[in-house]
DNA sequence: TGGAAAATGTTTTTATGTAAACTAAATTCT
DNA sequence: AGAATTTAGTTTACATAAAAACATTTTCCA
């Protein structure tokens, strides 16, 4: 079975080589293949991922600055002026001047921002049990511990 | 050191809260911070990782389909036409439509192209060394392990 | 003080990536 | 054989993200 034809190429295997010593290739594609799943499977209900992350975030931590949670996003100061513009307009998000320094924005959520991250908290759970896909439970452990570690983020 | 005044957030600590548990977010957090490295080491050299991906694993697989290349690489049909157009204007790569089905396209490396990847390659694998970070040997390999898993992607 | 430098966001312009509809070629199914 | 389906890739129109230049406020320090 599968016998190719004189001069065919082999279509299942490609070679990657050194790439598939490549960290950064192999959390690319990794990346991709969840944002697949999360659309797949929360799209429907409207959510995005950084959209709904930030807004998580803001509920977490009422009171932080705009660029503050942008950062640790890794979102771009640009992309985040937007994105918190719709959220405002959705009437997810308040923004907050205070006096004591009138160049920075302070981010909160609305009581209809937490009431929709209240109504999606659980699927959103639920898709994160889903992403550990086919990995056990002690090798989520030890994959998440090197993930906080490549990132600097700890798990609090 | 550090007090806070009456009322402030500190601005150094943010909660994520569950979104700590979640893979798709370290994933996303990683790999932009991967890109971050990337373009910082190697953007003067006028590399761009997915265009560099794609002529590396040309290389190693001529004679591939545009389409099979793309879907292993994550990279949708419309977006790999454009990068295809703009590295068979760069006289990096060829396109080659055989008899047999002339649907699908082949593409292969042109000596420009092998000259390019040869000329990078080295600048490439240096960069995947300093992406490890911080990670000992074993934890490098068990990571690799773990993202292999989750992708799909052997090592070969 | 007061002017230079830094910090914080925003706007505009440009690049990158995606979705949906489309063309063309090959395959399948009576 | 010939219509219907599937496959492969392209095109167009749109969405998303990023860079660069900008405006405003605050801090620094000579």
């Amino acid at each position: 079975m599968n016998v190719q034809p004189v001069g065919a190429v082999d279509e299942d295997t490609i070679r990657f080589g050194e790439l598939g010593q490549s960290v950064g290739f192999l959390l690319r594609i990794a990346q991709l293949q969840s944002f697949d799943l999360f659309f797949q499977r929360l799209a429907s209900q409207g959510l995005k991922p950084g959209e709904f992350t930030v807004l998580w975030v803001v509920g977490l931590n009422p009171g932080l600055r705009q660029g503050t949670i942008a950062a640790r996003l890794r979102i771009k100061p640009a992309h985040m002026t937007k994105l918190v513009h719709r959220m405002v307009e959705a009437g997810y998000v308040q923004r907050n001047v205070l006096d004591h320094d009138r160049r920075s924005v302070r981010l909160s959520l609305t009581d209809k921002g937490e009431a929709f991250v209240q109504s999606h908290k659980q699927a959103f759970l639920e898709f994160h049990q889903a992403e550990r896909l086919n990995l056990t439970d002690a090798e989520f452990a030890t994959l998440m511990q090197l993930l906080g570690k490549l990132t600097g983020i700890d798990d609090t």
